[in-house]
DNA sequence: ATATAAAAAGAACATTATTCTGTTATTAAC
DNA sequence: GTTAATAACAGAATAATGTTCTTTTTATAT
């Protein structure tokens, strides 16, 4: 990231962001603009890493990961810090990694099929990694909203 | 969702998921199948919902959106429950709302520019709704991994 | 076996993506 | 202000892809 954004890109980002496969000429005819500097754009936008990636968002049911938690990860920082957030996120039913005030530790988002996948991973994954002092695991019953989309302005600055 | 999801859709949603531009042709070339074949299965893969939505992931911090929260709130379930989690739902800066376990509560998931705009939030929007006995904040200092991308099997059952 | 339905292929046509070139704004320096 | 340099945009041409429709194949159940 470089460059602000303009009015223009926050337009082209808003349609973008819930709709990641709407097409050039569809944009370019609502900006009243050429198809041709919409991408010119986008490229920029990308480029910039405004745009961090195009992602299709999959039903978990769909693929039998019908269970969501969150766990805190108390670390011991001479040991870990820098490098056990990495491992953490190495793990694919780790989907988020976060490094949180406070506790010394990371706050992390995982998706398993069921409650046994998770102690499986709780006792193979975690387990492994080293400066790991102790974890608390919140289960999720029912999630309300999940769909990351960010508020953008219509102008910045 | 009804459907059972076979081999190539698994195959497909693959190469969806990080990737939701990616035409029609070019995955019905990996697959050696007709593009009109694919397109059918993607419409299908829409209508069971399988797939959610097709999103572009911005960079917050290319909107200024520097600050990321998890907030855990405690509901007195005689007011609220069913309510509460769609009322934090429908509050923009909120980008995922879980009910958890244990603590008659939900877990959610908050972007803002600012500790100043965080504040506010509380102060605005949550002291709002009804039922909030209290809430409890998780600052995120970093965030290592946040791709939110789903382990997708070869098969399933 | 045969009927039925689902899945896929193939062809034809519509729409869009992409590239290139020329033009118009914008910006900064003087 | 003028000018040089750069960025943004438009327009046109072509390549590629999307989409629809029809036919064929495959799978399933009876």
């Amino acid at each position: 990231m470089e460059y602000k954004l303009d009015e223009i890109d926050l337009k082209i980002l808003g349609m973008m962001q819930n709709n990641a496969r709407i097409n050039n000429s569809e944009i370019a005819r609502e900006l009243g603009m050429a198809p041709s500097a919409v991408l010119e754009r986008v490229k920029k936008l990308e480029q910039k890493e405004a745009i961090i990636a195009y992602s299709t968002r999959i039903n978990p049911k769909a693929i039998n990961q019908k269970m969501l938690s969150f766990i805190f990860i108390k670390v011991d920082e001479i040991i870990g810090d820098e490098k056990t957030g990495r491992l953490l996120a190495e793990i694919p039913e780790v989907l988020e990694v976060h490094d949180i005030a406070g506790d010394d530790g990371y706050l992390i988002k995982v998706r398993t099929s069921d409650s046994l996948a998770l102690v499986d991973l709780m006792r193979n994954s975690l387990s492994r990694i080293q400066g790991i002092i102790s974890t608390r695991t919140i289960i999720v019953l029912q999630t309300v909203k999940e769909d990351n989309s960010l508020i953008i302005p219509e102008k910045i600055e």
